[in-house]
DNA sequence: ATTACTAATCGCCGAGTAA
DNA sequence: TTTACTCGGCGATTAGTAA
């Protein structure tokens, strides 16, 4: 579809002509294209000739009204632009599941955090976390995440141990739920800590050295 | 700006030229916007030109991203498109302010309406209707109302009465939230009922035979 | 493989104008 | 007023090709 018929038909589509015929002059359209009135004109033909658009011209003014077939394509469009705007959103890090130290799961059972999690992801996180371990020029995104205003999880002190606070983002993997933790003090590392309501390493079947993406919502 | 420029910032857009340069070959972009690999390089060298893109051209293949300026424009794409979507699932519908005939207070102060009103519209209505009278060609778009798909509200018997369904459509009159009540046993009728979380007629200074709009979201 | 130049062609644009 | 024709001009496209 040329660009310029598609430029058309959005106009038309602002003016009305979806449900019933509008009356549109050549000269009227063409102002709000920023073409001239000859141009439209024939523009209009073209659309006719490609049955994108029906026409009276019983009036003194011409009335257009867009056919199904033309409103197929502006909704083909309109659904690339959701596409943009909603991925403009998303961040996709690619990682490698890595053996963790075991200490997901003596954090991840202190019910200070576990609570916290709770009402403020919506899920109660599966004791343990998923950690896969981020390469190369990847690196930059976790900078992304650092930065970035994710969710608020307040540190604590349980007994003598101090633990800290971390803020973390909704995320999915392999499209189940999860979410991806940064921890306030993070120092440099290259390990991108994820939980979620499941155990992932077992629903998901994966062993150390797989490569996955997490689709992270900023 | 122009249609052909818009369209190779879309492609880019959704190759995900948007938070960091990607490699994108000039074949490959003339490839999916159906143009030749020539023409996928001159538009390159405009949107360069113009400012809406940046180039990184030390790689065997060149990486491209899009700038904030080309977003903006982007985006303005996107809400004409949404404008157009959100304009086509709204009917708008003329009708004559009617006086009623004291039934809409009856029926709007049965709290098994109310519970499923407040529920499944949201808001907890005045008890009593405003009856819209509507005309002519207008009543086309009733029969509309009829058959698509609106919030189901359940029948029921209170003591020995039977009160009947309905579906209703969220709706606004002169900017004022409200519903269109469509009772299911509608027999031919040219009246339309709207409730509100407040008095219509009063908030909006109605009076009898004054000609207002509804907006209804299908 | 790439990118992008040249040159020929295609087709879009708009002034003038008819109906 | 409308719509839409002709036609000169120029921008857009592409095949061929260089680097």
């Amino acid at each position: 579809m040329k660009p310029n018929l598609v430029e058309t038909m959005k106009e038309l589509a602002l003016l009305g002509a979806i449900h019933e015929h509008i009356p549109v002059s050549t000269s009227k359209l063409g102002r709000l294209m920023g073409v001239s009135q000859q141009s439209a004109s024939v523009r209009i033909l073209q659309l006719l000739e490609a049955g994108l658009i029906t026409r009276n011209l019983a009036a003194r003014r011409q009335q257009l009204r867009l056919t199904e077939k033309a409103m197929e394509i502006l909704h083909s469009m309109y659904a690339s632009y959701q596409k943009i705007f909603e991925m403009e959103a998303t961040l996709t890090v690619k990682g490698v599941v890595d053996h963790g130290l075991g200490e997901g799961f003596y954090y991840m059972s202190q019910e200070d955090y576990r609570k916290q999690f709770r009402s403020k992801l919506g899920f109660d996180p599966y004791p343990g976390t998923l950690n896969l371990k981020i390469k190369g020029r990847e690196m930059g995104k976790l900078e992304v995440l650092r930065t970035a205003d994710g969710v608020q999880i307040e540190g604590f002190i349980n007994g003598n141990r101090t633990f800290g606070g971390a803020h973390c983002f909704l995320a999915s993997l392999s499209d189940v739920d999860c979410a991806v933790i940064i921890p306030v003090r993070s120092h440099y590392s290259d390990v991108l800590e994820v939980i979620s309501r499941h155990h992932l390493r077992r629903k998901l079947g994966l062993k150390d050295g797989e490569l996955v993406e997490v689709d992270i919502t900023l």
